[in-house]
Order: structure tokens, then C-alpha cells, then sequence
DNA sequence: CTACGGGTTCGAGCGCGCTCGAACGCAAAC
DNA sequence: GTTTGCGTTCGAGCGCGCTCGAACCCGTAG
């Protein structure tokens, strides 16, 4: 099916970079949460600190349960949000935004065409943002060699000579 | 040579895209410059505002001389070099790195081995980013696929219903 | 008993990169 | 001669996403 595709194709880009696998797993491997999490073992999951956690849950991205001391209890479904979460922020996706497709989601299931619509459009904006790097790692690579190899001098001063 | 080599491969990498073509072109057509620009006109080719501009000159990132009138007159060096600048911005790299480089630029080619370490090390941090937004990339068409298509109902569970 | 480690709430502060407003200057158009 | 438009300087303000400090609570180890 397309989904499978997708993954291998996002496989095959990624090559055999560790952190890149582990990352994979956590799109691929939800299931191996534990049972619920304090929030240090979150923050350590998730490379955040937990004033970041505290901050999004305050931000009103997730709810997050207690103990009966008060201390933060995340259950699974709270863990997967904040999975959710971490990666749309990564890829750029605005507190904003995020609070309003969160709204929608805890909205029910009505609000899925307007959620599809949002992730199509953080879709297009990432395509965009690959594109544009793309490019400047190009430029980049070629103001190295013209710097570094001195191997076409008349092409230096295709960026002057910063 | 292989700065022929990098541009090509950029080129089939960005495909058509006019926008990506008007910026190659920037890259490898840098001989187009008009003899001085206004500071509208620089605003306008590089898409950035008038006030960035002044920002940028007030930060120590390009000096500007001035007409009879006090306005700026941005000759072809200033615009290569605020090129330069705004496709390094673009890519993510700080204004705190960019006045360090062009404080190295401004001292002589003596500095050339450092430029070239940082230019390296943005290079890196390039990939790096990209791997990451590819990342994204993937997992947020896996979410579209698996909401949009309903192809992998037992899927949907991948990352919760958010 | 006390110290320590990890949690809590609250509000303030920060670093970044602009972005804007105020007050002004000059020149060409009406 | 005044209005319009584009420019100038200066310093303040803003939006974003954290990040931090203070004061506190609790359970366990030494």
C-alpha cells in the first residue's frame, strides 16, 4: 500500500544514519511505550527539556494527569501527542498552529477535513523549505570548492570574495 | 570541473521551478549586477525589506556609501555580498555567525582556512537539517496518507488520532 | 535529623531577528 | 507653494519559543 511506500522511500533518503533510524522507529514502533512516564523519562525521549513539556502543556498541547503527589503521570496517548508534537515543531511548524490542530483534534472527528488541510499545507511548506536548503547547500558546497580546491579562479568572484 | 559538477547536480535536484531557477541564477549569474542600486531596488531583488537592509548595514554586515543626498547607493559589491548574506540567513545561519565571517572577509585572505571551516561546518548543519525536514517530511505524508487515504485503518494508531 | 534529588507552580526574563514609529530632508509633480 | 514620495536616523517594541529562578513539597539515603 502507499503508506509502506512512503516509509521506504523516506528509508532509502535516509540511509544508515543511527539517528535517523531511531527516529524512524518512533514513527514505526509506537507501540513500544511504557505503561506511563515521568516526565524526566519524556524529556529524555524526546531530546526537550522538561520545562518545555510543562510549557506545552501549559500552551494547552496536551493534558497530562497526576500522581498523588502532584507529579506528572504521561500515559501513552500523551507520550504519542508529544511524539506528534516534537516533530511538527522540528519541522517548523508554529505553537500557533499546533494549538489550533490540537483544538480541532480534542474538537472530534468532524474537524479531520480541516486537520488533513493543515497537514497538507505544513506538507507543502516542508517541500518548499527542503527546496530552498537544497539550494543554499549547493551554493554552499560550490563557494567550498571554488574557496578550498582553487580549482576555478575565474569563477570566485561569482559571489565576490566574502 | 567539479563546480560544474555541484551546479548540475543542484539543477537536477530543483527541476523547473522558476522560483529555483531565478535564484540559480543568482548564483551563476552574478555579472547582471546594475551599476549601483537604491535601496528599493536591492530590497526588491533580494525580497527583503528596506528596513532589514539598514539592519543589516547597522549590524557591520556590509558597509554603504551614500549620494549627495544621504541615500544609500549599493554598488555591485555591497549587492554580491548582501546575496551572499540573505541565502546564508535563509539557510538558518545567525546573524552573531554571519558577523563573524564577515569580519574574517574583512580581514584579509589570511582568514580564508577559518571562512572555509565555517562554510564547512554550515554545509554540514545543511544536511543535517534536511535529513531532518525529509524526516518530517515523510512522517507528516504517512499521516496524510493514513487519514486521507483510510487505507491502513490498523495504521491510524501510528501516532494516536491527533 | 538533615541533606539531597526530583518534582510542583508562578511569573518574569531572554535571545533572536527583525519591525516599526517619529521626526526629519529633499526633489519632482501638481 | 504645498503635497507626494522616497529617503534618512534613532531608539523602542514585538512575536516567538522557550528558559529560568524562586519558593515550595515530598520521599528516601546516610
Amino acid at each position: 500500500m502507499a503508506t509502506d511506500e512512503l516509509l521506504h522511500r523516506a528509508l532509502e533518503l535516509l540511509g544508515d544514519d543511527p539517528l535517523s533510524v531511531e527516529a524512524i522507529q518512533r514513527v514505526t514502533d509506537p507501540g513500544a511505550l511504557a505503561e506511563s512516564m515521568t516526565i524526566a523519562e519524556v524529556a529524555e525521549l524526546l531530546d526537550v527539556s522538561a520545562h518545555t513539556l510543562r510549557y506545552y502543556e501549559r500552551a494547552g498541547l496536551v493534558e497530562v494527569s497526576r500522581d498523588a503527589l502532584g507529579h506528572r503521570v504521561y500515559d501513552p496517548a500523551a507520550v504519542r501527542r508529544l511524539v506528534f508534537l516534537t516533530r511538527m515543531r522540528l519541522s517548523g511548524m508554529p505553537m500557533r498552529d499546533l494549538q489550533h490542530y490540537i483544538a480541532l483534534a480534542d474538537a472530534g472527528d468532524d474537524t479531520v477535513p480541516e486537520r488533513l488541510d493543515m497537514l497538507i499545507e505544513h506538507r507543502d511548506t516542508l517541500r518548499r523549505r527542503i527546496r530552498e536548503l537544497t539550494l543554499s547547500l549547493a551554493a554552499t558546497e560550490f563557494k567550498i570548492a571554488t574557496y578550498g580546491g582553487r580549482a576555478a579562479p575565474d569563477a570566485v568572484d561569482a559571489e565576490s570574495s566574502e
